[in-house]
Parts: structure tokens; sequence; C-alpha cells
DNA sequence: CTAGGGTTAG
């Protein structure tokens, strides 16, 4: 080789032989290391995640000849492998154990179990009574209790246990006591207790949790700035929620993660999407988490362009397996319209869980299918996913939507006498609102009025509208009455009110009430439908005339009204709120959000287009006869999700059945 | 030995 090369080069060319001497290979290979001891390799099995190979080496430890030592020195590592594992009867016994060699009086050994306790509900070790008892946390608190000494990582992981049970106040009142005890709250105290602020949405006492961090030093740790930025999301206060993510000196994914959380639940799609892509503009790699917190704002906002965008990312990154994520896809699908594509993903799933389930049955349930959502049903009980009070929901939504009286007493009953679930307000509310909708009224009325539960105005609500439906004045007026005691600012009742007493000529009654209501203020909910043409949003508020093409729209309206006057069709003016002459109630109605959207849509697409119309409330009765005309005079599907459910209009015909 | 972000409904 070049001489001038080899005085350059850093790097030695590799000898092929030992050039040490035959004495010394002897004497490397006489020597032995001593084999690493066995706490030591159940401590790295443990600190690496390895929790079974972590049990599995202290089994083989015990059943071995091992140093006294090596138990107390290796407890801490097998109790936390336990507690990852869920395996409290082990650990339970393991308490034993570390009472018998003392190692219980370690106060890594006594952290541990507070923790094991903690995190596994079921059984502890009581010493005095020699025997397993139920109800760990109190396990947990005992071993705190005896301690000799402790340290924050005692306190923190009593309050951590406590918080993560609902046990809040206790949580609360454990930290004001490590206070008294010289315990000063640090980081990890401060990201436990923040959740529960967080799930109370008491903002109020969550900012004072702020200010003792910015005052304490940790309020530019991670895991305290994502706390802090859930508990304000969960407050309704992205605000914060943005102000604590941009003061922060160093972002790891989990905060961008609670950021995009933080905007999806609040149903900030936008903003989402945004910190979603600035997410991605910083080299920061989204996870599955990042995907489950995303999707479902788009089935919120039906937004199914973006939805699919996502789905495509979500194949492309090769998280199709996750559970959540298909879960959150099907969901998406379902409030888009697309519940063939919800079904696909349902069906490719390997062992669907009960949120897939729940979510599969919710959406036949919103687009009216109840066969289908029932025989879902029955099919899961097969397999080992349980329903929950969500699932009896969906089905009691399923049989409402169709009008399985019934079948939904059945599934009402079931739950509390095969289940163990107890009913709640909202299923109440769903049988209340099947048992209206299938005209059966007084039976509606007994029902909600035996309640074991308070009945809201929204409940009553449904009573009231069931009363409109099947024109039984006399129980609408006590019905209306009651919503009026329970929600005097509510709108619907007084306008219920006021049109049944102009129908039965008291005049004087809906003058005195409309007057009322203008005293009041009250003012009816904007309306407003949305349709996507060709990749824009075009949202139509009633009487906004902004659109440009909001003559070609009206225009096109006539031509469809004079067809269906032709027809016989008789304007329905029984949702117009106003106090006006019905006259101008008829022309009212042609300014309706959603016959703006519809008619857009079919002006804007190809003949044979699917229309997909959006509304943020519920659909009113002429729109409602007014799209089924056009959808048979025009050729054309449509589909409507409204407040409540989905119509697919085809051929004159609803979906609902008339009934929604 | 202790901490933060996710799916169905409301």
């Amino acid at each position: 080789m070049n001489r001038e090369l080899r005085r350059h080069s850093y790097i030695r060319p590799p000898r092929l032989r030992s050039p040490r001497p035959a004495v010394m290979s002897i004497a490397v290979a006489t020597y032995t290391p001593p084999p690493p001891s066995w706490s030591h390799q159940i401590r790295v099995a443990a600190a690496q995640g390895h929790f079974r190979n972590a049990i599995s080496l202290f089994l083989q430890m015990r059943a071995s000849v091992a140093p006294r030592s090596s138990v107390p020195a290796s407890l801490p590592s097998a109790l936390k492998s336990c507690a990852a594992l869920g395996l409290s009867a082990f650990g339970a016994s393991l308490h034993a154990l570390a009472i018998r060699s003392g190692a219980f009086t370690h106060r890594l050994t006594a952290n541990a179990l507070i923790n094991l306790y903690c995190k596994s509900r079921g059984l502890y070790h009581s010493p005095g009574r020699e025997a397993i008892s139920s109800g760990a946390l109190e396990g947990a608190r005992k071993v705190f209790d005896e301690m000799l000494e402790r340290d924050v990582v005692s306190w923190n992981t009593l309050v951590l246990g406590l918080a993560e049970q609902g046990r809040h106040q206790e949580a609360l009142s454990l930290v004001r006591k490590m206070c008294n005890d010289g315990f000063r709250p640090d980081s990890f105290t401060l990201s436990s207790v923040l959740p529960i602020f967080a799930e109370n949405a008491n903002v109020k006492r969550g900012m004072e949790v702020h200010g003792f961090a910015i005052r304490n030093g940790s309020h530019n740790d991670v895991s305290v700035g994502s706390s802090l930025i859930d508990m304000y999301a969960n407050c309704t206060r992205t605000d914060y929620s943005v102000k604590v993510f941009e003061s922060l000196p160093v972002r790891d994914p989990i905060l961008w993660n609670s950021m995009v959380a933080g905007f999806a639940q609040n149903g900030s799609v936008e903003e989402a999407l945004g910190i979603f892509r600035r997410m991605l503009c910083a080299g920061v790699r989204p996870v599955p988490v990042t995907f489950s917190s995303l999707i479902p704002a788009f089935g919120n906002s039906a937004s199914l362009r973006f939805g699919r965008q996502l789905h495509a990312y979500v194949i492309h990154a090769g998280f199709e397996g996750d559970m959540f994520i298909s879960s959150s896809l099907i969901d998406m699908y379902c409030k888009c319209g697309e519940i063939s594509i919800a079904r696909r993903i349902f069906d490719r799933m390997a062992s669907p869980d009960i949120v897939s389930w729940t979510a599969m049955i919710m959406g036949y349930a919103l687009h009216g299918p109840a066969r289908e959502a029932l025989m879902l049903f029955e099919r899961m009980e097969l397999g080992n996913a349980k329903p929950n009070h969500v699932t009896f929901l969906a089905v009691l939504t399923a049989c409402s939507h169709a009008g399985l009286v019934d079948k939904g007493w059945k599934y009402f009953n079931a739950m509390s006498d095969h289940y163990g679930i107890v009913p709640a307000l909202e299923h109440c509310a769903a049988l209340a609102d099947l048992l209206g909708r299938a005209g059966e009224l007084d039976e509606a009325y007994n029902f909600i009025s035996k309640m074991q539960i308070k009945p809201t105005a929204s409940v009553w609500s449904t009573l009231l509208r069931a009363c409109r439906v099947h024109k039984n004045t006399m129980l609408a007026e006590e019905v209306a009455k009651k919503i009026m005691d329970l929600e005097p600012r509510s709108i619907g009742p007084h306008v219920a009110l006021s049109n049944m007493y102009s129908a039965s000529g008291r005049w004087n009654e809906a003058a005195h009430l409309r007057k009322s209501m203008r005293n009041k203020g009250m003012k009816k909910d904007p309306a407003c439908s949305w349709i996507e043409v060709k990749n824009k949003l075009h949202v139509f508020v009633a009487h906004d005339r902004s659109h440009p093409w909001y003559d070609r729209i009206v225009n096109a309206l006539n031509v469809f009204s004079e067809q269906m006057a032709h027809q016989g069709h008789v304007p329905n003016t029984e949702d117009i709120l106003q106090d006006i002459e019905e006259e101008q109630k008829t022309y009212a109605l042609c300014g309706h959000s959603e016959k703006l959207a519809i008619v857009f849509g079919i002006i804007s697409t190809p003949p044979g287009t699917t229309i997909r119309v959006m509304k943020n409330l519920r659909v009113c009765i002429d729109c409602h006869t007014v799209t089924k005309f056009i959808s048979k005079l025009a050729e054309r599907e449509i589909v409507v999700r409204d407040a409540s459910r989905f119509h697919h209009f085809k051929d004159g015909n609803c979906s609902c059945g008339d009934f929604w």
C-alpha cells in the first residue's frame, strides 16, 4: 500500500491475527466474568418492558439457589411487571413474600406495591388476616400508611391511583396532605391531578394548577404540558391550549397529538387539520393515536373528502389493523353517508371490539335499516364483545327509527334484567321517542312521567313532536307547558303552542304567546345546510342570497314547485315559526337552506349524481315532502343528513318512512 | 418504584 495514503488514513487496517503474546491469550481464556446476577437480569428485563421475561426470570431465581439478597433487590421490578401485566393475584403473593423476606421495609418495594394495587382492581394481600382481600385501592392505602419513610413517589403513586379511579376529592386532599408533610408536588403530581379538572371541565381550578406549575418551574415539562393542553381543550378553551403549546421549548409527538385531539374534540376541523399539517412539516411522524383523534372530526362535520384522504394516509402508514382507527373510520363513513364502506371496514376487522360493533350498529340506526342493526347485535352476542350503555343506545335508536315498539321494550327491559346496565336518561329518552313516534302517545306520556330519572325538557320535546305528528292537540298543550316550565327560554314549545292556538281559533292566546316570545327576544337557531360540489363546500343559510348561483337556484326551485302544484302538492307550513301570514309562510319555505342546497346540487352536477346534503337542524316537513318529489322528478338519489338521522330519497320515497 | 395524547354516545 502506498505510504502516503497510510499516513493520512484515520483507520488502521484491520489485523487478522491477534498480536498478543501466547501467554496473554491463555490468561484471557481462563478468565470467566461473573454471570449477571438474577436481580440485575430481572431489573433489565422490566426496564426494557419485557415483563413476561422479568416474571419468568424471577420464578427461575426462586427455584434456584440464589443469595438471600436477591429477593429484595428484584422485588420492585417484579412488582412493576405484575402491575403492567395485570397479575394481581401473583402480585399479592409477592406482597406476602416481601413481608417474609423483610423487603417490605424498603422504600422502592413499598412504592412498587402501592403502584401494583393502584393498577389492579382486585385482590390485595392483607397480612393481619392472612388472607387475600378485595378492593385493591384499600391495599395501596394500607401499604402507604404503614410505610416508615415515604418519598415523593409514594405520594404521587397514590394520588394517581385515586385520581384514575374517579376518587377525585380523595386525590386532591392527598395532595394537600403531601404539602403539609413537606413534599412539594412535582411534574408527576401535576400531570396526575390535571385530568381531574379536565374531566370536570373546571378551568378555574385547572388554571390554578397551571399557575402552580409556572411557579414550580414544571410548566415546561412535556407531560404537564400535554395535560394542560388536554385540560383546556376539555374546557372548550383551545385558545389556552394553543398558548401552552406555543410556549413549550421542546415538543414531543404526544404534545402534537394532544393538540390534534383537542381541536378535533371541539369540532374545530380546520384547526385540527392545520396542526396535523404542521406536525408533518416539523418532521414528526404521526402515530395511530393521531389518526384516531383526528378522524372523528370528519364524521361529525361530514367532510367525506378529508375523511377519505386520511383513510388513504392510514393505509399508507400501515395502521389499518389498529382497532381505534378502524372504529373511527367506521363511524366517520357512517356519518358521511357511506354506510357500505363502513361495513366493508367492519367486515375486514379480525376481532372487532365493543366500540367497533357499536359504531356499526349506530350507523345502521342512523340510516334506517333496523333489521341489519339488530342482526349485528345478535351476532355480536355470539362473540365475546359485551354490550355497554352506548350499544343499547344504538339498538334503541335503531328500534325508534324503524318503529319497532316490541323490540324496543324487549331490549330496554333486557338491559337491567340480563346485562346489569341501569338505563340512563338517554335510554329512557330513546324509548319515549320510540313510543311517541309509533303513535302510542299515552303510553309514552306515562312512561316519561314514571321515569326513575327526572325527565329533561329534551325528553318531553320528543313527545311534543310526536303529538304534532299524530295531531293530539290536548296532550301537546300539556307537554308544551311542561317544557316551558323546565326551559322557559326554549322556543319549540312556544311555537307549537301558538300554532295550536291559531289552528283552533284561540286567537287571543296565540297573540299573547307570540308577544311574550318577542319580549323575551326568542329566536330560532339559524338553520344551515351544506353540500360539497367539485371539492368545494357550499354553505346555505336560510334566505341567504349571497350564493353566486342564488337566482338560478330559485328559478329551478320554482320549476319544481310548479310541477308539484300541478300534482296537487300544497305547501306545508307547520314548521314555519314566524308570526306571519300564510302566503308569506309559503314564501319563507322556499328559502329553507336544505332546499337551496339540494337544488344547487342538482343544477351543478351531471345527471344521475347522488346529492349529499347535510343540515344542522332537523329537516322540515315541507322540505321533506318537496325533496321526495324532487328525487322523482329529477331522477336523483338524494342523501340528507339532518340533526338526528339520514334520509335517503329515491323515486319519491324516503328511507325514514316519513318519520324523523 | 410514579406522570401526559385515541374509537362508539352526550
